[in-house]
DNA sequence: ATACTAATATCA
DNA sequence: GATATTAGTATG
């Protein structure tokens, strides 16, 4: 009989030992009985018979994860505080096999497989400097602008890889994003290439797990959690606008995909290939760059900058103007300064979600109210729950507003409404896509989305609102995300001929001065940064506190202050309640920590982890 | 995580 | 006193 010591998936359950007359390999995934149910677990390690009683391990699955699996999982578990079951439940395990497979004549495979296939790119004489010298790195980060033909880079890189029989990943910041790279790399790549994220059916995940087992996909393109795709022979890793912050998870465990993905390079000999237009500090000053130097179209963009808050006339005039030409225009909107909420004229009170302690958001066109916290819905209110004065006005500018104002002041105007709201799936995004691409709808607006990686070949004026609430934000990086939000989104217009831009912000000399060299604003701002002690000069670290009793949720956030104190190394930056105090009717604290090296950080955090709090390292949401 | 148990609060 | 809610503990 063999011991083997397991923990269970989808539990935080401590590691259990189990007994098997087989001979199981680390990772292999089995079946245990517990309590009065069966659960699904992994083998960590073959142990000594221990002294207490064991159960029998009833069936091992077809199923395996590989050491490197095992490994990276108990890195992400112990750097991201989450449990080894949440950390391995991230990757996807491999079919078990009596060796591990690699596809030596690809080559011959390719042609005997007769997809559809363009030949490779045709690169520029900068592009093929570019791809030279990233040949020569295992990882590097490729810093061009918007139109400077990154993309043609990638798939040179993917086809040599394909040519050397290996397989790759190329991560994107939203897959819902990104029809159009799927339909450019199924031109050289075909089958060969698919697209994963989260939200794929499980018929459609097991169909291509089967194609990677075959043989036949050998390039995985997606969102985050296409990094944990079980390809073998992995050769190369691209995180596209790695500066992109929804590479960071937002749920435990709360790894960083780009981070991770650099980890998993090094682990199996991958190459990995950081790209943006707007680099992260961190990258740029931890990896070795490689410019694009110039794009290969080069347009001429004209900046303006107005003052204000909302939609003025001369905005409207510029629209209008633009219209009238017929040319096509994107107006930017921040996320956050897009909702209208209800407000009382009487006490000067806001409608608030009785849940969380932000305000309900004003949906006029499904006529009614929804937290965003916690996405409780009810009816549109209209007497003050405070004062009980009627009715209730709506404040703020919207997308909603937005596209009313617009649309009545300049008439025959169809307007693409570009959010979260409207484009809800991917065949809504293709189809406002298609419309204003042949010319159907002439103004895109929308938020943060807007800023994400399409082209619009004709988009001939830009109208950039709302940078100022970005800047005002209370957050370390609040100039680099203001200033790299404004790079994307002008980036997106005078791709064919030359543009207007529009920017509103009471502080155009900040943008004014970087304006032609975002390089230059990276210095700058790491200077700024490693004066002002924060990454990449320095590691954070958030705890966040939730619980329905206030005053509890104030005591394990003071109790764990004072362990805290103990450790000379870190410093407790702040601490206290968190800036959106209440959600899903739990009070929330901070705690924000840092420290000039992430080794005693994270050995502080592991003395006081338990389970009252959640830790969130190298955080990149305060709020 | 989850089942189970002990402790404590809530209510007629 | 019965029942609901919460806190604590062990799982092989």
């Amino acid at each position: 009989m063999k011991y083997y010591e397991i923990v269970l998936l989808r539990s935080s359950a401590p590691t259990l030992t189990y007994s098997s007359s087989k001979h199981l390999p680390v990772g292999s995934i089995i079946s245990v009985p517990l309590k009065s149910t069966v659960k699904d677990a992994v083998v960590i390690k073959e142990m000594e018979k221990p002294t207490f009683e064991t159960a029998e391990i009833v069936s091992v699955s077809e199923k395996i994860y590989s050491t490197e699996q095992i490994e990276l999982a108990k890195f992400i578990s112990e750097y991201y505080f989450s449990s080894f079951s949440e950390a391995i439940s991230l990757f996807l395990p491999y079919y078990r096999r009596g060796a591990p497979c690699g596809y030596p004549n690809m080559q011959n495979n390719i042609q005997d497989q007769g997809q559809p296939r363009g030949i490779a790119p045709t690169l520029s004489e900068i592009q093929k400097k570019a791809y030279e010298e990233l040949l020569q790195k295992d990882r590097a980060l490729l810093f061009g602008v918007t139109g400077s033909g990154k993309t043609e880079i990638f798939i040179s890189l993917m086809i040599k890889m394909m040519e050397e029989g290996k397989t790759s990943i190329f991560l994107m910041p939203e897959i819902s994003l990104t029809p159009q790279m799927e339909k450019r790399l199924k031109v050289y790549f075909g089958d060969a290439v698919a697209m994963w994220h989260s939200k794929l059916t499980k018929k459609k995940k097991t169909s291509i797990l089967e194609g990677i087992e075959a043989g036949e996909i050998r390039i995985i393109a997606g969102a985050r959690s296409a990094l944990f795709v079980p390809l073998s022979n992995l050769g190369l890793i691209i995180v596209d606008e790695e500066h992109d912050d929804s590479y960071k998870a937002m749920t435990r465990p709360r790894y960083h995909a780009r981070d991770v993905a650099v980890l998993m390079g090094q682990k199996l000999g991958a190459k990995v290939l950081l790209a943006s237009a707007t680099p992260s500090m961190t990258s740029y000053k931890k990896f070795d760059v490689v410019k694009v130097e110039k794009p290969y179209v080069v347009t001429k963009k004209r900046y303006q900058f107005i003052t204000g808050d909302r939609i003025s006339a001369p905005m409207l005039k510029m629209l209008h103007q633009n219209f009238a030409k017929k040319e096509q225009s994107l107006l930017f909107l921040p996320t956050r300064g897009n909702f209208k909420y209800l407000y009382c004229e009487n006490c000067g009170k806001t409608h608030l979600c009785p849940y969380c302690s932000v305000g309900m958001a004003l949906h006029r066109q499904r006529r009614h109210l929804k937290c965003h916290y916690c996405n409780f819905t009810e009816a549109i209110q209209d007497t003050c729950t405070h004062c009980g004065h009627a009715p209730l006005k709506s404040e703020r500018m919207g997308t909603q507003e937005a596209i009313e104002v617009i649309g009545t002041a300049v008439e025959g105007i169809a307007i693409e409404q570009f959010d979260k709201d409207s484009i809800t799936t991917a065949k809504k995004l293709k189809e406002a896509l298609n419309r204003f691409e042949c010319g159907e709808s002439q103004l895109l607006l929308g938020t943060q989305m807007l800023s994400k990686g399409h082209d619009y070949a004709n988009i001939t004026l830009s109208v950039i609102m709302g940078l100022d609430y970005i800047l005002g934000l209370a957050d370390y990086r609040a100039r680099e995300r203001a200033m790299s939000l404004l790079f994307q989104i002008a980036g997106r217009s005078g791709r064919a001929k030359e543009a207007n831009v529009i920017v509103q912000t009471g502080d155009a000399e900040f943008f004014k001065s970087y304006l032609h060299d975002y390089e230059e604003f990276i210095k700058d701002e790491l200077a700024f940064l490693e004066v002002a002690n924060y990454p990449p000069f320095a590691s954070l670290a958030r705890i966040l506190i939730a619980h329905k009793d206030e005053s509890k949720a104030g005591k394990i956030t003071l109790d764990t202050v004072t362990k805290l104190k103990a450790f000379e190394e870190i410093e407790i930056v702040g601490h206290g309640k968190a800036p959106v105090e209440r959600i899903a009717n739990k009070y929330r604290f901070n705690i924000l920590l840092r420290a000039k090296n992430r080794v005693p950080l994270l050995k502080a955090l592991h003395a006081v982890d338990c389970r009252e709090i959640e830790i969130d390292m190298d955080p990149v949401e305060f709020s």
